[in-house]
DNA sequence: GATGAATGAGTGTTCATTCAT
DNA sequence: CATGAATGAACACTCATTCAT
């Protein structure tokens, strides 16, 4: 059994892709446990290190894979309303968080942990916030988004954000916000603000 | 140094404190290490051990003291507007990081980092929310704020946004945003939204 | 080595536990150093924790290990005099001790310790206790034995004195009393006491 | 408050060796904490290093002491019979083993450890010895004894066996053997055996 | 390819000892 | 003399990584 088929080898990179990010969502990096996560996997330690070269390999992969996922699910509706395509994306997202949740926690995690000395995570992030950016540029062009900070940055915000909030989704184990009510409450944060009386009736979900 | 005075044993953990702030500022919990942050105060490591049980009391306490020196500067002009209270908070919080950078890093990374497992970090991070939540709520009566979310989890929402804008500032070494200019962006975005042309004329800065 | 055999995982085990006996019997468990151990089994540091949850583990495991050891030779012939099968087990026992000379040092210790909180010491211990005390039982009902202390308290003092006898003879060094003398000095003195021609005849060696 | 008077200074030393004692009895020589002893002696952890070099001279120092108040109750009334004066050591001893537990419990434990090694306590121990060898002595030329082991290797087999005994009284919490019965219990396996109906009856106590 | 025994650098923690006051 | 803050050697234990089978 040394030659093993492509889809074999496939399937047990998943397998281990996702035992460690179930063990990166628990722990984080540092506590993570190779051990644990190669027995979640129905694996040996040892075959942890014929895909990934390293604890830090795997957790990049985890976070690309992560990336990778969340992007999928992003056809974006042109030609609709900035309020309309952003709460489409977010509703695309909470999709892939609910699937893939632990995928979901340690991209989020990463991403407000402010480590982003990495260049491949950046990378592997930059579809996503490009994705934002554009719709935002769109909005910018349609007048329906303020010009005066630059949508990349925008973009930054509009994402930390809704990261905030399913942050405060899972620290309260599902008190608030519900994972379907984060689309509208992050747009309507987002565009309108706080303030009483704005956008808030016109918003479907 | 024996018989020591009180102010000289409170100097030598005030050191202890600040070096602590900034070895977990960097690393975080895992990472830091004890040996550093002695060295970095000028002491050996087993002095830590004389005023602290534990690395993970040690880091408790550095939050903790974080969450005191934030909290101290909360002078809030009552009777203004909200946007205007709000930014106060936030100005005053803006001049606290510029002093404390070290405990602002650690505080804003435990209260993103989703951990809220430990009561004693929810029982001193809760002023800082409750501070945010009274102005909300005066906000709310006063007819300025949205009264259809729950006072405290919009002061979530608003402290969410100021910490990921701080944590844009610091992963961009300082691009974007300028510490400055936190307090009106974060006003602004949280009270207005990003649509345009919207109460960002009212703000100085 | 990699995919051993459970022979080769047993004799790893074994020369632990005869490097740890090796260990606790000079330096006792405080002052025992697990990399001198490891090192003794001409193994890493790391590994006596492949096998053993902790030092402590190890110890007890040591303490079991003896007490099986020791238990092994308890073939008394029933039938015989109380006398007789006394003698014969501490003959069994002193040809134990010489072949396992670690392991009975920390087991005579341990036993003479009086620390006898832990459960697993007992459990293991109590064998060799019950072996004695079914002699002397027999030895009450044969009238060779007074019958106004319980047995399992007479066992425990002839236990002790042969225990005693032990350790005076490691501690001159073997000069008094040597191993083979030890069944009959303890037999002589438990049955007969220190009073002169009594019973004294009657033993060989 | 520099210098002292003579009898401030012994009264100070007694109240270390007393918290030491203590303090030894629990956790033997390797687990017992310094400062835990000057705290017990109402006294700062340096003081004790004024009084005594390290950790084992203190030790050292509680086992002399502990010799030195065994032997004081060394009054035998020479004379009597072997018995006599074998029972009234052991009732003397036991006087003062009540009075003076932990010294008694340091001093039983240093004894069964088999750690003679230091001249100092076998010379702080000998004058406990020749005092039973001295009675064993005469009891050799009264025929008393057997004549045919050295009074001073049967002393110890005495000491060793009323050692045993306490050790039970201790490690049972006192149900068996109390106190009391300690004097006729070793004397009578000590000069009779457990053999039955032997100068069983002739004991008071 | 998979395994899991072996490794050993790394680190948190303890605590006897020192010494300036 | 008494103090107790500071010290740092010592050590148990962890766990990512290697590699022979």
């Amino acid at each position: 059994m040394v030659r093993i088929t492509q889809e074999a080898r496939e399937g047990t990179r998943l397998r281990l892709l996702e035992a460690a990010a179930s063990e990166f969502a628990g722990a984080g990096l540092q506590r993570a446990n190779i051990n644990e996560i190669s027995v979640a996997a129905g694996l040996a330690k040892g075959t942890v290190y014929n895909y990934f070269d390293s604890k830090e390999e795997l957790f990049l992969a985890v976070v690309e894979e992560a990336c990778r996922r969340a992007a999928a699910g992003a056809d974006t509706p042109r030609g609709s309303s900035t309020r309309e395509r952003l709460r489409a994306v977010l509703r695309s997202d909470v999709g892939w968080v609910r699937e893939n949740e632990h995928f979901a926690q340690v991209l989020v995690r990463e991403m407000l942990s402010g480590n982003h000395k990495l260049p491949r995570i950046v990378a592997a992030a930059a579809p996503l916030l490009s994705r934002i950016a554009g719709i935002l540029q769109d909005g910018v062009e349609r007048g329906e988004v303020r010009a005066d900070v630059r949508v990349d940055r925008l973009a930054l915000v509009f994402t930390g954000l809704s990261e905030v909030l399913l942050l405060q989704h899972w620290g309260s184990d599902g008190a608030w916000p519900p994972l379907d009510a984060i689309p509208d409450l992050a747009v309507q944060i987002f565009l309108d603000g706080a303030s009483p009386s704005r956008g808030m009736d016109e918003g479907p979900s």
